[in-house]
Formats: C-alpha cells, sequence, structure tokens
DNA sequence: GTATAATCGAGACGGTACGTCAAGTCTTATC
DNA sequence: GATAAGACTTGACGTACCGTCTCGATTATAC
C-alpha cells in the first residue's frame, strides 16, 4: 500500500502504534487542509501529531505517501459511514443517460467538498510529476469508479442501448476526462448542467442523426 | 506575463540584461529536464545560467514563474522556427473526422517529445495547485489551440456536419480532455489510434444510429 | 589623506562634486549615530545622501575610509566654530598638575558627547583590526592632542616640576591610556574625580615621598 | 557564558555534540588566524569544522560569541598546559618594581604571539562596539589579571612601599593601560625596556623627588 | 558660447554570506 | 523494539550588500 522501497530490516508491522497512525492521518490532513500541500512539512504532521519524525519515516516513504494513505483511510471511513449498499454503485434504471447524469450530479458535489479538494488537488499534482504514485493513486482511487462506468456501459450494452463495438473504457473518459480536465487545470466551470450534456454529447454524437 | 507581485520598486526592464535571461531559460529548462521539477532550484539555475540568484528574483517571483516563461519562449522559437503559414492551423477539409484526427496524432507526437514533456508536467502539477499560476499557463499555453478547435466545430456546424445546437467549446472537450487526463495521470496509453477512436465516438456518439 | 590605493586612472578631484561630498558625510555620520556602524552600508550611505554608489566608490576606499573622513571633517568644522586660540590648547599656569586635570575634564566631557561616541567608536574598532586605518586615525586624531601633552611636560621640566630625565611621550599615556582603555574597553567608570586621581598618581607615585 | 538571546527553545545542552564544539572551536581559531575576523564567516567556519550551519546558530548568537569562547577555551587550555601552580601568580619577592617588570614582560612576550593575535584583536575589536560583547570579554579574559595586580599592590601596602591612601585598581592601570593602548592602537612600539619605565614613572612618579 | 569629457544619479549585474527552514539520519531515554 | 524528542549534517531558501558595470543627464572647464 505504500510507496516505501524498504531499505533497512522491515520494521516490525505488528507492533505498530495504532495511536500514532490515526493521529499522523488526522494532521496531514488537516495541515493540507489549512495550510495546503507545499507548507505542509513532515516535521510538521509530527509536531501536530505528537510523533517523532523518525515514525513516520519507518512507516512511509514521503510527504505525498503519507497523504496518499491519510487520503484512502479518509475515503474508506466515508464509504463505510454512507454505508455498504449505496456506495459507489451507479445506478441501472435502464436508462443510461439519466443514470449517468445523476451519479456525475454526486461527483460534482464531491468536487466541491473543501475536505477533499485540498488533498486530492496535492495528491494529483504530485502524481503529474512522479509517475510511480500517480499510477498508484489512479490505481486506488479512481480505478474503483471508472470500473462502475465501465459495467455500466457494458450493461448498457448488452440492453442495446449502446453500440456493441463501442470500447467501454473509452466510452467512459467522453464524461469523465471532461469533468476531471475542468477541476484539474481551470479550463472551465462546473455544474449539473454542464455534466448533463457530457453525458447527451457522448451518447448521442456530435453529428446530426 | 510574469507573476511577479511588484513588491519592491519595479525594476527598470529597459535596462535588463537579454544576455541574461536566455541564459536563464536554457539553464531552466536543461535542469527540469535532466532532473527533473522538484529537483530544480533556483540556485541551480543561476549557477547553471552564470548568474547572480537576485538576478532571477529581481524578474520573477517563483521557479514556476521562471519555468511558465522560459516554456513560452521555447514554444514561440518553436513557432517560428516551424513557419508562420503551418502553425497551429487545424486544415479544413470539409471532413471534420479526418481533419481532428489528423491534428491530434500531431499531439501525440508532440506528448511524446522529450523536450516538451519535463517542462509540461511541472507547469501542470504546479498549475493544480496553484490556481493563479494554473490559470496563466492554461490562457498561455492551451487556450490557443483550443480556440482552434472550437473554430473548427463551428465551421463544421456551418457546413452542417455539426448540429447547430452543440456548444463548441464542450464538443472539444470530448477528445481534448481523453488525452489530457491520459497524459497526465497516466490512466491510459497513448497512440493514434486512441485518438482516432476518441473522434468517432465523439462525432458519432455511443448508442446506435 | 584618504586610504584610497588608487587602481583605476586618478578621477580628477578638480572637477568633484562638492554637495555630493557634503552629503555622504552627512548620511554616514547619521546613519553610524542611529543604527550603528556594522548596520551601516555603503548603500545606505548613497541613498541617503542622494548620490550613487559609485561617486562614493571613486573617492574612498572602504565604509572605515568614508568614516575617517567625515569624523575629520566634523572634528574640523568643531575646532573652526570653537575659534582658532582656544583650540586644543593645554594652558600653562604654571601648575602642571592644575592644567592636566583642567584640559582631562574637558576630554572627559567630549567622550560622553554622543555626537562623537558612535563614529569615534566605529573608528577606533575598525582601527584595532586594520592597522593600516589605524594609525592613521590615531595620527589625525590623537595625536595632535598627545603633542600638546608632550609640549606641556616638556615645558613642565624646563620649569623643574618634571624630573628632566622622563620621557614626554610615555610620562603622558600614564593618565591617557587610562582614560582611553576606560573608554575603549568598558573597564571602569569615567568621571573628574578619576581623571583627577590618575594625574595626581602620576606626578606623586605610588611610592611614599 | 555564551551571549546567546535565547528565543527559541533552548537546545538541550545535555545532548550536546563535544565533537562539534571543539571542531568549531578549532576552525573559528585557524581562519581568524588565517584570513583575519572581517573575512571570517559562519559558513565558513561551519563548512571547516564540518558542521551545520545550524549547529553555531543553536548555540552561539554571533561570529563573535563563538569567537568569545573559542578564546576562552583556548586560554583555559593554556592555563591547564601551564601547570595549576605557575599560572596567572604574580610573584612577590617583596621588591614590588621587580615583580611587576618581570610580568609585564612575560605580558609583552603574550601579547606578541601571533596565536592569540589575531582572535584578541577582533574580539577587542568586537566589544569596543558591542558594549555587550566588550564587558563579557573584559570580565572574562582581562579581569583575572587585574585582580592579582590589584592583591600585588595591596600586598606592597601592607609592605609600606606604595601609600596607603593610594586605590589598586586605579594604580595598576597605570602600566595596564599604556601597553594595552599601544598594542590597541598602535600607538607605539611594545618592548621590555617600554613596559620596565613604565613601572618607574608610575611608582615613583613624573615629579622631582 | 559652445563643445566635450569627466562626474554624477541610478540601478542592473555576478557574487558572497546571511540567518532560517526543512529534509532525512542518528542517538538517547522511556515505555 | 517501537516510540517521542530532538541534535545532527546537508542543502535550498529569499534577502542584503558587496564592488563593478553601464546608462543617460548634468556640469564645468578648455576651445
Amino acid at each position: 500500500m505504500s510507496l516505501k522501497k524498504s531499505a533497512q530490516p522491515a520494521p516490525d508491522s505488528t507492533r505498530r502504534s495504532e495511536r500514532s497512525r490515526r493521529a499522523i492521518y488526522d494532521a496531514a490532513l488537516a495541515l493540507v487542509a489549512e495550510v495546503g500541500y507545499p507548507r505542509t512539512t513532515i516535521e510538521g504532521i509530527a509536531a501536530r501529531a505528537g510523533v517523532g519524525k523518525q515514525t513516520i519515516y519507518r512507516w512511509w516513504s514521503s510527504k505525498a505517501d503519507v497523504l496518499l494513505e491519510a487520503f484512502l483511510d479518509l475515503s474508506e471511513q466515508a464509504s463505510r459511514d454512507a454505508g455498504p449498499e449505496y456506495e459507489f454503485a451507479i445506478p441501472d434504471t435502464g436508462d443510461l443517460a439519466a443514470d449517468l447524469k445523476a451519479v456525475l450530479r454526486l461527483t460534482v458535489d464531491q468536487l466541491r467538498d473543501p475536505r477533499f479538494e485540498g488533498p486530492s488537488r496535492a495528491l494529483a499534482a504530485e502524481g503529474v510529476v512522479d509517475e510511480q504514485l500517480g499510477r498508484i493513486a489512479v490505481a486506488k482511487l479512481l480505478e474503483p469508479s471508472l470500473q462502475m462506468y465501465a459495467d455500466r456501459v457494458r450493461s448498457a450494452q448488452e440492453a442495446g442501448q449502446v453500440r456493441p463495438d463501442v470500447d467501454p473504457r473509452i466510452a467512459l473518459e467522453l464524461w469523465v476526462s471532461p469533468l476531471a480536465q475542468r477541476w484539474l487545470q481551470y479550463t472551465g466551470p462546473i455544474s449539473y448542467e454542464y455534466t448533463d450534456t457530457l453525458v447527451d454529447y457522448a451518447l448521442y454524437g456530435l453529428a446530426p442523426r
């Protein structure tokens, strides 16, 4: 899970302090939210968590690594809180467009949640420049959602609502990527109307029918 | 053009050393290419450029700012080298799909050019986290291309190849954003085949016709 | 007068700006008085004097050199103001002890004049470490007074009040140096009573008579 | 002992590295001897001592403070080397003049020892301008000697060789200060003959007997 | 009474050192 | 053996001045 490239003899994780781990996650997320990622320091996290610096270096390899796990932990918590049935499921009412629009509206809400924004941007930025981290972050955080979109597209193919030769992994990018880019690069405003439009364009194309 | 938030009395730009400016651009781009953005330092740039640190701080506000201008300069140079006629023009053969596919293949080539990759990623990453820088970088570097796509879509609308109610600024995101996301976040491989597919999906939609 | 070790072709002093010279002296003395010698900078003097840095470097070799001349100028002004007859003359009433005590009391007053204290200490400190400057400062500033003490001792020798084998140049150190050391090194308080005592001890010795 | 004005939480001196302390003293003294005080820098000391700059800033407040302690340490070492019986004792043979002359000749030798000259001048100069440092340096370095002179004078008073109304603390300045001034300000040459003369003048006075 | 050349104010430049911050390593004492 | 604490070396930060240099603009003699 961690990026740790174990140089020293691997520490004995059975003796690990759960208290410290929690405190470090909390401190890291709080600091990123308060002062931003670049001004968040390992020393700062350690001090705020009431933890020795070595305890951080023992279990994580970098600031980004700490944050990645802290963020994963936060996501898992959020999922558990939301209840197991609801979580991450794309509804299948038979109407693909409606189902996609509904889920994308939830995503829009999440992107605006300030609790997520700071750490998410930090991780995304780090991932752009650090390929290893980027791939892990995508796999852990983004992949589950993408998989569900792909599944929903496949189900629509079976229902005859999507052409059978369409690659679902590419199809989903028609709405996921534009939203992602507007959020990452400030290329445009994000709204329900916007995501609704994306779904319509994606499903029915730009060309006249 | 610079992000410089003039605190001190603005320096007299008529007396600026062109020699230093060039040397700083070259050093910055070389270092980012060689050791990566995070390990590129202002001190390193200054040393390599044979320049005092103050000369950098006098004219730029941050490492990212230096790199942004260096990269802009590089792009302008590249444009000038390429000749004024070809540059940044999307062909209009009457066949929108073919025209888009052709241009996107050039973009794929450029994304793989190692001369551009380092600085581009660095800027993109910084822009994710620093909204001001992000907006400027997008405006300077991305916007011209986006504008041309929008223009080409509009021309296709007039030719009846694209529905008149389609918003060109959103339409173009159907192929630009997926490519951008795969490049930024390593969410998938980039190839001519991939961009061709994007154009097809975007124009004709996922739904059966 | 200056310490300038002329490297470049000597500047033409006939065309020198008297206005600038005065402004530099004033600025230098004011700055030393206000922020102390170490925090006084050439740039600061130039800015305060409304003068280009080069104008300072053209005519002086160092901060200490500027200050030395500024201080000499100040001394000369003070002398001129005091009137030519009074200045630096040790009275000769026939009573050596009384005459020395009187002059030393004036010296005590001067050592306490804050206008002189800052620059004097600065020069003295610099002179301790920079032998060349030290010798010049002593020659310009201290020597005239020492010479007058020596003359007065000689006159006392002729009057039979001082043993003929006494070296006047050493004799005067018996009161000048203790006062100087207390002032320079804070080895003790300075008062009229103290200087009076010094004169008595020097003239009549420590041993019983 | 240090001038450190504890701003940050005081560091834990029990965990201080003795190795670093020694290396810093050695480097500081060596640099002052080699290039002089003004060209000795904190960075230079740190580099030469193989020590981080912060380790210096953690324990000392300034270059002068480092040097003061380094010099004190050197003096203590020298004392220990010289053996406890000899050190700093003014002989009491019953002949005050002879005893003083003997000790002053040793002082003359020491003033010429190049190992001491550089750091001593540096400290003295700094002390002229920085009263706090000056007082500490005098108390630590000069005071012990002065005290011994005072004691010897008192003993001579008991033996009837010095008038009982003489203040020993002022008396000793008659030979200490002239020597100090010649050394500090280059006001004259220093020799055995000179110090012998000072003692004679001081004891028997300038006036005929 | 101009020509003309040096000085002048200004300030950009390549540098050095400053004092601070944080990184990652190491040591000590505690639990 | 993991931990909290924090001293250590390292290296970059952004700032302040150094002394040199190039600019017009301004004198102030010498033509």
